[in-house]
DNA sequence: GAATTTACGTCAGCCTTGTTGACTTTCCAA
DNA sequence: TTGGAAAGTCAACAAGGCTGACGTAAATTC
């Protein structure tokens, strides 16, 4: 590590972009946007009784509906306890209906409840009006960029999963 | 919102790259690529008596060396109280060290010991190999269009404190 | 048919990292 | 010189991760 210049000698080309100092940029870049990315959710959940993990929730059962509670845990990444925590509020408060498998009934089906699609809608509009005016401003070759980049970034298992929702979607 | 198809009529371009449909794939890309982002520095710090909290602090005190913790208070966007405990415990374990102000002796001057130099870089090292695949994988272009779209995803006070840290280094 | 595995739920308890509130010390300005 | 504002610290609490142990029902395997 620690290349100053990674200037011609590297590989053949010059790969400026490639210098600790831009990587570092990079880095940092992320972190600010990621905060962008979830501060109009976040701002309408608060004072709501949910928090992020309940945003995301609501958003992977949204795009997968009737997905298992197994699949949730492995797209989300967290423990089951932890899933089950916000699941359960979701469920109680009926925003999400947990039904029981018809083929194999050890498995429950989740699905948004009229009421559980119509605060997701609210979250991801809120998300999707920073999205896109991001989008707008950067333009068509930007973005293509923007996806590419973060695609290259992923773990290869979460890029699977990634894919898989992506093909799902349109 | 809910533009079916943001085809023509929406504003003279077809601008596809606006459906709602692709900015929920922008989302869910930033949602795992944040993960792959930050998995690589919590696995070394897994262990360790840190978490990234102290990650973050580490990186923003090595990039501005003598910062007051104000002014990491503002770039980190936390309480100071929740600074604070990850602080104390970096100056305890001697990674990082507190001068108190010289002209205003209420402002402590925050830098990093040897030691916790070492221990930034060998985090940074981490994330930045990741960053560096991805861009290498992505190209130029690519990265090019990233930075783009992630600076114009930020709140605009944010994105103040990017630019400055963004001149301030190179 | 019995034993094992799988899917899910739950209880208990812990850790990190965020929060608010109350408190000192220091500085500065009226 | 005194009163308020600013920087930093201590205490207590909440959200949301985690592990471990256990229970139950259904499916699968032997």
């Amino acid at each position: 590590m620690t290349e100053p210049g990674t200037g011609p000698g590297t590989g053949g080309e010059s790969l400026l972009f490639l210098t600790d100092e831009q990587l570092r940029k990079g880095i940092e870049a992320m972190f600010f946007a990621y905060r962008g990315f979830t501060a109009d959710p976040d701002r309408i959940l608060d004072g709501m009784d949910y928090g992020r993990a309940h945003h995301r929730a609501l958003h992977f059962i949204h795009r997968a509906p009737g997905t298992t509670v197994n699949n949730l845990l492995s797209i989300l990444g967290v423990t089951k306890q932890s899933l089950n925590r916000v699941l359960r509020t979701l469920i109680e408060d009926g925003l999400v209906e947990s039904r029981v498998g018809r083929q194999d009934k050890r498995e429950r089906h989740l699905v948004l409840t009229p009421k559980g699609e119509d605060l997701e809608r609210q979250l991801s509009d809120a998300q999707r009006a920073r999205m896109r005016a991001a989008y707008r401003a950067a333009g068509p070759v930007a973005v293509q960029g923007f996806r590419t980049v973060l695609e290259a970034m992923m773990d290869p298992e979460l890029r699977r999963q990634y894919q898989t929702l992506k093909e799902a979607g349109a």
